[in-house]
DNA sequence: ACCTTTCTGTAGCCGATTTTACATAAACCG
DNA sequence: CGGTTTATGTAAAATCGGCTACAGAAAGGT
């Protein structure tokens, strides 16, 4: 176990993660300026490049922090429920707890980067990656959940996966919006219905 | 009428409008710079500013420009169907049309601004004013459909407005990531489930 | 013809944003 | 206690965005 050597750091580098997850959550990759995200630590900006790198390189940590707890509780709702539909329901009142726990609204996985500057590539591609496996684990679950008899046969698992993403991703751009959590639960009744189609 | 004084435009400004919508529309407002926007329409820095004022100005022209034209097609079938379904359908079926005929992919103003920077703060208003305006307008053809009994009376038109207004933010951001034609017309069916179910 | 008006291109200003030199401070090691 | 290592704050470099001064060009008015 090496020693520490040097000087050491002022602050604590996990508690500092967990302020840049909340600026850029409420600003988004573009929005969150470096002297957003130094006030949000308290430090001057050689501590944050000694500590996280770069602006980008920050972001991609503070996505997967975001990943690993903030967002791990809608899917984790998914997965635990005893069927599809309790599932579903959950996994969406989850994301409606999850937009409205921020002040600016919506999921950063959705929101964090939509503008096409050269700029913000790497973080829009990261974000993909990861829009992607929210879709994956969802699509898993319905395909269980038609394995097992919980849904029939002729259910179609993919064409549902993206239709309940679309969902999470309208809860998330109308809280960005300023919707109540009122205004966002009466998405959910209408979206269960494709269920009883299904 | 004043004759036209002074040197002539080198170009024609509607022409060059629609080159400026189609810039913002690919790439946001914040994503657009004045480079972009200039080369669009192959003059320099001031014939820009000479003939539109700035890039919110700009913006603004752009967007008004876009809900005229290319935003009006999916309302209007909207309100031309014979029943609420069709025009619901038909809605959302224009929006996938929208949405596939651009570069970039999605609607210029559920996507247009979504960064939280000070500078598109008007910008962002002005599309937030818009969207307004297209929920309303589901809501009063839903209501249209109530009183004329194609809808129950207990249906809940201020609901059912914003899930279909909701429907639209998803097909524009499956459009954005690259979704098929194929893969935004699977969203269709399940969302008109919920009509069965009001 | 000459003046006024308006547009055009070159070139650059001005401010903002990310990032880094530099000197200094705070820890451990021998 | 001197030396090494790493962090910190000031201050500025490097870059890039929107925007504009200026001088010249192209039209109409008189």
């Amino acid at each position: 176990m090496p020693a520490a050597r040097g000087r050491p750091r002022s602050f604590d580098r996990g508690w500092a993660l967990q302020r840049l997850l909340d600026v850029f959550w409420s600003k988004g990759f573009e929005g969150a300026q470096i002297g957003d995200l130094t006030a949000a630590i308290g430090v001057a900006p050689p501590s944050f490049y000694a500590a996280f790198g770069s602006k980008e390189a920050a972001f991609r940590e503070a996505v997967d922090l975001y990943i690993a707890t903030v967002g791990a509780a809608p899917m984790q709702a998914l997965e635990d429920a005893p069927t599809a539909r309790a599932g579903l329901r959950a996994m969406l009142e989850g994301s409606i707890d999850v937009a409205l726990s921020n002040r600016s609204g919506g999921c950063l996985l959705i929101l964090g980067v939509v503008s096409s500057l050269p700029a913000s590539d790497n973080p829009r591609a990261h974000l993909l990656r990861a829009r992607r496996k929210t879709l994956a684990l969802i699509r898993d679950r319905l395909e269980r959940a038609r394995d097992t008899g919980d849904l029939p046969p002729e259910a179609d698992p993919a064409r549902l996966a993206a239709f309940y993403h679309g969902i999470m991703q309208a809860i998330s751009f109308q809280a960005r919006d300023g919707a109540s959590r009122e205004a966002l639960q009466a998405l959910i009744e209408p979206a269960l219905a494709a269920l009883r189609a299904a």
